[in-house]
RNA sequence: GUGGCUGUAGCUCAGUUGGUUAGAGCAUCGGUUUGUGGUACCGAGGGUCGCGGGUUCGAGUCCCGUCAGCCACCCCA
């Protein structure tokens, strides 16, 4: 016997938790179709030389590689970024600029697992490319927040940055040159306290002065009118640092009109992505009721996509949902799913004479846009019923021979344990209204 | 990748200072006379005690390794 198991950091999905996901999924697409992204794919596997160097030394590391059949170095995709730099290169021709994709597909990092952090994991990726208008970036933020609540995690906060701001900040402070590393310790803030990282900002040998100044402004909170008036200035007479004040004005400005409620967007100025290739805004996104659970939706704006595979500048702004990590979260805050099946009505098997009826009853169902589940032998109804009740079904459909005599049906609503009597005198149309409008009913009931 | 904690039936756990056939609840399956489901009663199946090795007369119980989960660092979705 071989003893079946999964490796580290990889799972299997099991009805209820597929069912999640993939309603996740179905929302994404259509979230991201309704300002006109369109869908894309790329390969699992690339040449090794187009991951490598990409991304930071950390990513290559994680890098799943191996040599394929042909004796081909090759590499399994850590991100949905990189591939899509060079798509967007090696097929520029046909795209046009701007380009507006979205990408949903499994990426694999061979890192250490924990909670939300798993080594086989899905993106849901969504970028436009060869524009820097304002608008572009504001449509990344509406899009991440029309996501999040279209999803119904009902407390979320998206937390919003401009890296030139924490750039002006640092050239006026002098800091410009160990811009990586400062930001790596203020980006800690989240989970550190403000006194460790002002330790460490002094191991960096950042002045006693400017490190408080530094954590001024990451503890900078509140109405993002008053934050961004303290930034602005903190800023001093920056060039770069305005331009990203000013850029988060309109951001600001531009949600309001786009209306977004106050306070589910929030100035942060301790946000800054590990991420180097950022250059304009930057935003993740956080569950209210799981803080510690990390960025369930991140992204930015940056200069250059593709500068490794083209001469073509592309800049370009998008962001990622973590749809295993934000689903770990629902499950863990006990708001995830616990159906077990994707069909509405269950169709009891009752009596075997009556097979052909039964088909004919499921089919007209399945064609009026319901989905039915027959159940293939005609066991006891309550070993029947019990199953349904508990896969989830919403409904039940009994249909035996007195019912066949009599040209009624039971429809069974198995969550109010409540049941009601159809007529439908042979005729399939009227029971299939007749169904589809109690099922209606029920779905406003919940 | 580094460090720490954990690992007994599908799930949650109990298992005496190491000692004969490893238990419970829930879940699953069957039944309570053959047309009605989350309740009740009866019964059944299911565990190489994560896996491998060692110490011992004897290990679920001690030691080592390994695998997996969780936590921290790191990084990030």
């Amino acid at each position: 016997m071989i003893e079946p198991r999964t490796l580290k950091g990889f799972r299997d999905h099991l009805p209820a938790q597929a069912l999640a996901r993939e309603r996740v999924l179905d929302i994404a697409r259509r979230v991201y179709r309704s300002y006109g992204f369109a869908p894309i794919d790329t390969p699992a596997l690339e040449y090794l030389e187009i991951l490598t160097g990409k991304g930071s030394e950390e990513t290559d590391k994680q890098l799943y590689r191996f040599q394929d059949h042909g004796g081909r170095d090759v590499g399994m995709r850590f991100d949905l970024t990189v591939p899509f730099a060079r798509f967007a290169a090696q097929h520029l021709h046909d795209l046009g600029l701007p380009f507006k994709r979205y990408h949903m597909a499994t990426v694999w990092r061979g890192e250490n697992t924990q909670r939300g952090r798993y080594r086989e994991f899905m993106q849901c990726d969504f970028d436009t490319i060869g524009t820097t208008s304002p608008v572009a970036d504001l449509e990344m933020l509406l899009v991440v927040h029309d996501l999040l609540a279209a999803i119904g995690v009902e407390r979320f906060t998206i937390r919003v940055n401009d890296r030139r701001v924490l750039a002006g900040i640092l050239a006026r402070l002098g800091l410009a040159e160990r811009a990586t590393s400062v930001l790596r310790s203020l980006d800690k803030l989240g989970k550190a306290t403000p006194e460790a990282v002002a330790a460490e900002l002094a191991g960096q040998g950042v002045a006693a002065d400017a490190g408080a100044a530094l954590l001024e402004m990451a503890g900078l909170s509140g109405p993002a009118d008053d934050v961004l008036m303290r930034l602005e200035s903190l800023v001093g007479g920056v060039e770069a640092g305005q331009c990203g004040v000013k850029a988060l004005r309109g951001i600001v400005a531009g949600a309001r009109d786009a209306g977004v409620a106050e306070g589910r967007i929030v100035i942060d100025p301790s946000i800054a992505r590990g991420l180097d290739y950022y250059t304009g805004i930057v935003l993740e996104s956080f569950l209210d009721d799981l803080p510690a659970l990390g960025s369930i939706c991140s992204g930015g704006r940056y200069d250059d996509l593709a500068g490794l595979y083209t001469k073509q500048p592309l800049p370009g702004v998008g962001a990622s949902l973590g749809i295993d990590r934000l689903l770990a979260g629902l499950e863990e805050l006990g708001r995830a799913a616990t159906v077990e099946t994707p069909a509405e009505v269950f169709l009891v098997y009752f009596d075997e004479a009556h097979l052909g009826d039964y088909l004919r009853i499921a089919a007209a169902l399945r064609a009026g846009g319901m989905a039915v589940e027959f159940f293939p032998e005609p066991k006891r109804m309550g070993q029947q019923l019990k199953l349904a009740s508990k896969r989830g079904f919403p409904a039940a459909l009994v249909i035996g021979s007195d019912e066949f005599a009599a040209g009624t049906a039971q429809l069974k609503n198995l969550a109010a344990q409540q049941s009601q009597t159809i007529d439908w005198h042979g005729d399939l149309r009227v029971l299939v209204d007749a169904v589809h409008s109690c099922l209606e009913s029920m779905r406003e009931g919940r």
